[in-house]
DNA sequence: TTGTAAGCGTTATCAC
DNA sequence: GTGATAACGCTTACAA
C-alpha cells in the first residue's frame, strides 16, 4: 500500500541507509543526495512507519495524556494548551479517556509498554499512586490536579496541583465572613479514597470547625461515587433543599455541580444569592456564563498545563520530578451575598 | 526493560512460536503448554509490544477518533458511547484532537500510515471531503456530524448526520409560528466552506424566505471563523442587540452559542423569553441546566454514536459505506414564546 | 502439537 | 559520504 524506505531508496538510486540518514538528519549526506532523496519522498508521498521506527528505537516521540473522565469541562481547558506545547516541541500527543471506574495506572502501564510512549500525563484521578506505579511505568510521569501518596519518592514523578484543602477552606471562610452559618456542601467522594474532592471536603469541614460552626450532616450531600456532573449537582441540591429549609449557602466541589445546584435552587423559585449563595470550584465557562454568573475558586488552568509540560520535558532530559502547587483565585461574580439581607431588602 | 516473548518462551520451556500461538489463540496448543505459558506471562508481567505486532501484521486493532475541536461539549456526549462500543468489540480507541484550523484528513492519513490504524472516525469538520481522501486513507472511515462532497462514491465511506438545513428550517419556522418576524441569527461560517453551521444558516434563510419574511442582514451575525463557543455567542449577541432594538428572537447555530447569547441578553436587563426568544442547536447539558432552560434542536447523540460504530465495523467486515440521517428533536423548554406578549402581560 | 526461520520497516554499526 | 547488514519483538508458514 504505502511506500517504504526501500521504494524511495530504489527510486532515488541510493542505499537504504542513506535514505534513513537523510530523513533523520543523522550522519552525513551530500546536498545532491539529500535532494534526490527528498524528491523521491515527495514523489511517492512517503510517510515513515512509526511502528517500525519505534520498534527499532525502543521509544517513540509520543506522549499520552490519560484523562480521568474527559467529559469534565475543566480538563478540556487544559487539553488545548497541553497539545499545543507538546506539538511545539516536536512530540506527538495522544489522548486516552479513562472512565471514572477505570484503573488509570494499569492502563498507563499497558500503553507505555504497548506503544513505547516516552512520557505520560495523568489528569484527574486520586492521590493514591504508589512508588511501584512509577517504577513500573519506567517513563516520566506528570500528575495533573492530583499527586501521589505522601510516602512516594518525589524524584520519581512530577505533579501540578492546587492546595485543594486550603482553597476549599478559603471558599468556605468567604461564606462565613459574609455571615452564613447554615452552609451546605455537595461533594462526590468515593469511599476513603483521597481525591481532589475529598480534600476539598476536608477544607470545608475544617473551616466550619475553626469558626465554631457545628457540622450538620443534614447539610452535607456526599455521594459514594466518583462521578460528578450537572445532573449530580441538581439532584443533590434538590435533596438538600427538601431536607433543609434554612440552608443559606452552598459550596459545590466543582463548577459543574454548582451549575446543577444553581438550577435546582432557581427551579424551586428561590433566588441566587438572595435566598441561597453558591460557590463552585475550578473555573469553567459554563459557570461564568451562567445567569447569575457563579462565584468560583478558579484554578489557573493554562499555567498548570504549561507547568505540567515543562516538568515532563525536564524529566525527559533526565531531571528529577518537579512539584508545583498553584494558587487558585476566588472569583466573586455575585452569586454569594450575606444571608437574607438582599432578599429582605427587596421583598420588604 | 520489559520482558519479551523470548523471555517467556525460555521461562516456560517452550518454543517462541508456541507462546505466540497461545497468546493469540491461533493454532493449537495443549492445555498443559497453555498453562505453562500463561504462568510465565503472569510471572514476568509480560505485555506484548504492539509496535512489533502491528509492524508484522500490517494492521492494528486500533481505531482513531479525530475530533475537530474536542472542546465542543456536544462531541463529548458521543465520545463516551463510542469508546464503550469499541472496547466492547475488543478494539482499542485513540482520540486525537484537531484544531479548528487543522487539516483533519491529512492528519488522519498520516496517523493511519504511521500506526497501521484499522479504522478512523472523523467527528466534526466540513462537507468537503473528496473521493481521493478516502482512497488515500485505505481503511474504513466514518464521518460523524458531517459528510463528504456530494459527488463522492457513497461506498467509500460511511456517514452519520442530521439534516442540518431541514432542522434549522424547523427551528426557525417554530419561531415564526410563534409570531416572530424580527428573527436574528448567530452563526460561525468559514468562507464558502460547507459545514453543519453553514447548512443551518441556509435553513434559517430558507424558512424566512418561504414565509415571506425579508432577510435583514442587520439581524444576522456571522463570523468568518470556524471557532464557536460561549464567548463567541456572547459577543455576537451583544453586537446584535446594540444594532437592533426591535429584535425579538434569535436562532443560535449551537447550544454553546445560545448560552453565550442568553447571557448577553440577560446582562442587558432583557428577559428570556419575555423580551427575546432563544433557540439553540445540539442538545448539551449546559443549555438544559441553564436558567431559563434553553430550547434546542437536540441531536440524538448516543444513537448517532452507535450508528457510527456499527457502520465502522460493517465496513471492517468488507461491507460498503452506510449512510444514516437522524432526525433531531425540537426540545421546547420555555426559552421561546410569542413576541412581546408575556412581557406586556407582566409589565402592564 | 511444537519449533525453526523468514521477514515486517526502521535504525545503527560497520566496512568500504 | 555511502551502502551492506544485523538487529528491534513479533507472527506465521513450514518443517519436524
Amino acid at each position: 500500500m504505502s511506500s517504504t524506505i526501500k521504494d524511495i531508496a530504489k527510486l532515488s538510486g541510493v542505499g537504504i541507509s542513506t535514505v534513513s540518514r537523510v530523513l533523520n538528519n543523522s550522519g552525513f549526506a551530500s546536498p545532491e543526495t539529500r535532494e534526490k532523496v527528498m524528491a523521491a519522498v515527495r514523489e511517492l508521498n512517503y510517510i515513515p512507519n512509526n511502528n517500525a521506527r519505534n520498534l527499532k528505537k525502543g521509544s517513540s516521540k509520543t506522549i499520552e495524556l490519560l484523562v480521568k473522565s474527559i467529559t469534565n469541562p475543566f480538563f478540556q481547558k487544559m487539553i488545548h494548551t497541553i497539545e499545543q506545547k507538546i506539538l511545539l516541541r516536536g512530540y506527538n500527543l495522544e489522548i486516552k479517556n479513562v472512565n471514572y471506574s477505570g484503573q488509570e495506572m494499569a492502563i498507563a502501564l499497558r500503553e507505555v509498554q504497548d506503544r513505547n510512549l516516552c512520557g505520560v500525563i495523568l489528569m484527574g484521578g486520586s492521590f493514591e499512586y504508589t512508588e511501584q506505579d512509577f517504577k513500573n511505568l519506567g517513563v516520566p510521569c506528570v500528575l495533573l490536579t492530583v499527586s501521589a501518596a505522601p510516602d512516594v519518592d518525589k524524584a520519581l514523578y512530577s505533579s501540578v496541583i492546587i492546595d485543594d484543602e486550603a482553597e476549599s477552606y478559603k471558599a468556605t471562610e468567604y461564606l462565613i465572613s459574609l455571615g452564613h452559618q447554615r452552609i451546605g456542601c455537595i461533594c462526590n467522594i468515593y469511599g476513603a479514597m483521597k481525591t481532589p474532592n475529598s480534600l476539598r471536603f476536608q477544607g470545608y469541614k475544617k473551616a466550619l470547625a475553626e469558626h465554631g460552626i457545628e457540622i450538620d450532616p443534614s447539610l452535607i450531600s456526599t455521594m459514594n461515587d466518583t462521578r460528578s456532573g450537572y445532573e449530580f449537582g441538581f439532584n443533590m441540591m434538590k435533596n438538600l433543599l427538601s431536607r433543609n429549609k434554612n440552608i443559606t449557602a452552598i459550596v459545590a466541589m466543582a463548577d459543574v455541580i454548582a451549575v446543577g445546584a444553581a438550577k435546582a435552587v432557581l427551579s424551586e423559585g428561590l433566588r441566587i444569592p438572595d435566598d441561597i449563595s453558591i460557590i463552585g470550584f475550578d473555573g469553567i465557562e459554563a459557570a461564568e456564563y451562567y445567569s447569575p454568573a457563579l462565584d468560583t475558586v478558579s484554578q489557573p488552568a493554562e499555567q498548570m498545563a504549561i507547568s505540567a509540560i515543562d516538568a515532563l520535558f525536564a524529566m525527559l532530559q533526565g531531571e528529577e520530578g518537579i512539584h508545583t502547587v498553584f494558587e487558585a483565585t476566588l472569583l466573586k461574580r455575585g452569586s454569594c451575598a450575606p444571608p437574607g439581607t438582599i432578599a429582605k431588602k427587596e421583598r420588604g
